[in-house]
DNA sequence: AATTGCCTGTCAGTTGCTTGTCAGGGATAA
DNA sequence: TTATCCCTGACAAGCAACTGACAGGCAATT
């Protein structure tokens, strides 16, 4: 996932930014809010992560600024203060959720990947996911690879349905513990690695071209399309 | 099911969401009315819930909106104010029902799923359904497998019926319950699991293939066609 | 009233699958 | 080489589902 960070602190800016890093996500970091709104316009990122307090413009002009312009990232706000009327506030310029510092980084980090969630599920739903040859139906819960139905467990539809859902994203042993079994932290366990070679040993048979790739020191992810 | 929420407050859009997924419902989040008319247009939903308050424009608008375009999709109002005006209103302008927040969200589960099943009553429906080589005929109250007529109890009969009435989906064995037995809560029986051994022998005797279908973790289901 | 036959729902024993742990061996990067 | 990281076969515990047996209830019949 690709992060927008608009803060002009660099200690917060650097603690953000170290956390999202090593959750495997994609961070630039803005000083400002004029730097911050020429980045948006990339169109690059997933969610914008916008402190308040700038030092040129305040974080509503940002807010502001950016919907005026038709940009719908979605935009998670950061206040220092936590008087009510500056979230109502936000959350009318546009803004889609708000936190206020200081923060625990395990809820930063939950409500930017809700957000992220929320906003991908806009485009409306298909209920039927594809990756090469390999297809899963939410709605009958029925995957195939090919003709050949395929029957999982459980675990294995609820991995194979993450991973399908960003096919090319990697997706690292936390992140699946978190969706999948809703564990916050890490109870060092391998049950990932186990779960995915059960589920390789399912989809990718020998004799076909494998889908479920390991990218080492990271995760795990299907192939995308090519 | 195929669910459209209309919802600008996150927490609230989450809650829904994650509710209803679990329930193996198709859901997408719209957080503004335009958005959600925009969304309703697809026609593939079957049924909306709304929220009056949104950022752009008021529920009943949306509402008014659809209507107007012949669009019949079954609509329940989420309003914040228990006031009886709002509820007269919404229901004047083209909801079906309402409900008031703070709500139970068994309750809302339960009035999606009559408006659902209220409207698809009033699609014409025929009164013989088939799969595969099994017809059942409501008019008559007659099953038959091929050319062999299976007698039926008033249970089998119903179990059978919903089952038959969307082939090849899962249903849950609380889903049963509330449709069969009309429990709108799971009483801790096996009931469901008696009767379906019960259809199984009558239906799938030894020889022929199998239709009834146990998808395990998620309930039952007839095998479609093919 | 009593009898009979069927429908219904509960229960408990059994079976088979799913799940998570662990340990040993392979693969890979430094 | 060495240190990690990853893979996978084996296994035990726990569950979910299946099913035969049974008891109560209802309705039709005697």
């Amino acid at each position: 996932m690709n992060v927008l960070l608009v803060e002009d602190e660099p200690r917060v800016a650097d603690f953000i930014d170290r956390g999202l890093r090593a959750e495997n996500h994609g961070v630039t970091v803005a000083s400002s809010g004029s730097e911050g709104v020429d980045l948006a316009k990339t169109g690059e990122f997933d969610v914008i992560v916008l402190d308040l307090m700038l030092p040129d413009m305040h974080g509503y002009e940002v807010c502001q600024k950016l919907r005026q312009e038709g940009d719908h990232t979605p935009i998670l706000m950061l206040t220092a203060m936590d008087a009510l009327e500056d979230k109502i506030k936000g959350l009318k310029v546009g803004a889609d959720d708000y936190l206020t510092k200081p923060f625990d980084f395990d809820e930063l980090l939950a409500r930017i990947e809700a957000l992220v969630r929320r906003s991908h599920h806009f485009a409306p739903q298909s209920h039927v996911l594809q990756v090469g040859d390999l297809v899963l139906d939410r709605e009958l819960l029925e995957v195939r690879r090919g003709d050949d139905p395929i029957k999982l467990t459980a675990k294995e539809l609820a991995i194979l349905e993450l991973l399908m859902s960003a096919p090319g994203r990697v997706f690292s042993r936390t992140r699946i513990l978190n969706q999948v079994w809703g564990y916050s932290e890490d109870p060092l366990t391998n049950v990932v690695d186990v779960y995915i070679a059960r589920l390789r040993r399912k989809i990718d048979t020998p004799g076909r071209e494998p889908l479920l790739d390991t990218v080492r020191g990271h995760g795990y992810r299907l192939k995308a399309a090519g």
